[in-house]
DNA sequence: AACATGATCAACT
DNA sequence: GTTGATCATGTTT
């Protein structure tokens, strides 16, 4: 099935404040949609990592609500946008309820619409690689700090359904540049995609 | 000092 | 193709 633009069929919050593991597997498939300078820019979801509010010393939220950390205690729905390294952006959806912090961050996609925003945004990169990565998936789609405490509740920034894979079809591995927690199997992927981060795809 | 990264380059299989 | 070292750079475990 073709992918077209559909804000009738955003997920809505509900689905946001599910367990957090569960909300990391089932947006992949899933694509976000994001309305850049006026233009519609599109891309499908294939790898994403929970970081979990409890026993999960590699989440921002281990050390408790400080400022940087704040937005991931809020509602689900709402995305977190950090800065790290003082180069790259990642882009989290919080998970669960309001005071929780716990969030799925977004390391991958594979583009539906847009193609030339996300060009103009990256650079002249294979179309495997626009989306590749936390860093990249956030340049490409422009967001940055001050995006921060957005949701993805809005006409102008929402995730749509589109396919949903069987469990099959979706590995689960460690999640990846992390050194605490790092045993937990909370990154999820599109297996066999080109489009995902990780050398071994599978 | 560490960090939920990415680009580049050398050296290898 | 892949792997490993190195660096860039701003905040914050």
């Amino acid at each position: 099935m073709k992918f077209k633009i559909d804000f009738n069929r955003h997920l809505s919050k509900e689905f946001f404040l599910k367990p957090t593991e569960w909300v990391a597997k089932n947006l992949i498939g899933k694509v976000l949609v994001r309305k850049i300078n006026g233009v519609y820019t599109a891309a499908m979801i294939v790898e994403a990592e929970a970081y979990l509010a409890e026993f999960d010393s590699a989440s921002h939220s281990a050390i408790g609500k400080t400022q940087r950390n704040s937005t991931m205690f809020e509602e689900g729905g709402v995305i977190y946008v950090y800065k790290i390294y003082g180069i790259h952006h990642c882009v989290n959806i919080v998970t669960e309820n309001e005071g929780k912090g716990c969030a799925v961050l977004i390391r991958a996609g594979q583009p539906m619409v847009g193609f030339e925003t996300f060009k103009l945004l990256r650079g002249d990169v294979p179309e495997n690689k626009l989306l590749c990565g936390p860093g990249n998936f956030a340049k490409a789609f422009a967001f940055t700090k001050d995006d921060n405490g957005l949701s993805v509740l809005l006409p102008e920034l929402f995730i749509q359904d589109y396919i949903r894979f069987s469990d099959g079809e979706i590995g689960v591995s460690q999640r990846i540049g992390i050194v605490r927690a790092k045993e937990l199997p909370l990154r999820f992927y599109l297996r066999g995609s080109k489009f995902v981060s990780a050398s071994p795809r599978n």
